[in-house]
DNA sequence: CTCCTGAGTTGGTATTTCAAACTTAGCAGA
DNA sequence: TCTGCTAAGTTTGAAATACCAACTCAGGAG
């Protein structure tokens, strides 16, 4: 059905690895950040982001095969019946890597006119950043994060 | 000097797509990842990822050019000077991006052993997680986070 | 002056992406 | 009924990218 070959999961106990077999392709974050701002139809990703429809089957593909995203049925009025794409629970939890990437690349590629998103405590001024957090809702340095390797951790 | 072409940052106002100009190819974060580990050195990130060299050569030239990681000399005992890779801090400050990852693939793509490798609050069996946070070190619902659109953000 | 090692580069093949053209299904108007 | 229109894809062939093996290059050691 699909002449492009669709990502898989790595097997790799990295679970960063395998993460990015799902989403390290590109053109895939890309397309979940068009959907968590609202876009949910093929022509409205591939206008927004000029990408190749061969390409973007296959990445939507993928998405929801890991439950990142749904495929369903929608109609407008006069019009025959259509699919859509929108993001599920487990897509949603994406929202913090794509914060971080924001989050970084407005600090280190900034752009002439400032950020063009901003991400606040919804209804207030008080700006909102990506960090570690504790048990208890506070804040952890990252210094003061450490990384234990479990047992399942490959020993070379 | 590289017959790969490096990678650039994109002509977007959108600071996701800018760094995922320069983190969004195959391999980068991997790298990154390691480097975090503690690896610098060509032949450890080859080993350890299974990556063809020039590919490497390209990420690292790229991760260097945009200030990710620095390109240093160091010379073994008896052995000649040659050059190995550190992260930077503009590198360092990725750990909430990869962390989110992890997070994601420990929650979504779990591995039959569990995680390989656990975040605390150092020297504590508190875990960690990414998350929103706020001005006062308060942790954010994402629910309650709002995405609000600047002057810069591009008229459709 | 030859061997060894680590950091790359080179060259040829395989895979992935790109762009344009084509397909398919159904509604609408003539 | 026939033709056109639209949105969601698929197909096809060319261009870019990745992969792999072999090679280079610069010292230090023997």
């Amino acid at each position: 059905m699909y002449t492009l070959s669709m990502a898989t999961v790595p097997e790799s106990s990295c679970s960063i690895a395998r993460s990015l077999g799902i989403l390290g392709e590109r053109w895939t974050l890309l397309i979940l950040r068009d959907a968590m701002m609202g876009a949910t139809r093929f022509a409205q990703f591939r206008a927004s982001l000029g990408i190749a429809p061969d390409v973007l089957s296959d990445r939507l593909a993928t998405l929801v095969d890991y439950g990142v995203m749904v495929r369903e049925p929608y109609q407008d009025p006069g019009a025959r019946s259509r699919f859509e794409y929108r993001v599920t629970p487990a897509g949603r939890e994406l929202q913090t890597l794509l914060a971080a990437l924001q989050q970084w690349g407005d600090d280190h590629l900034p752009w002439p006119d400032g950020p063009s998103i901003l991400r606040r405590v919804r209804g207030t001024d008080d700006p909102v950043h990506v960090g570690f957090v504790d048990g208890h809702g506070r804040e952890v340095d990252p210094e003061d994060v450490d990384m234990v390797r479990t047992a399942a951790y490959p020993l070379w």
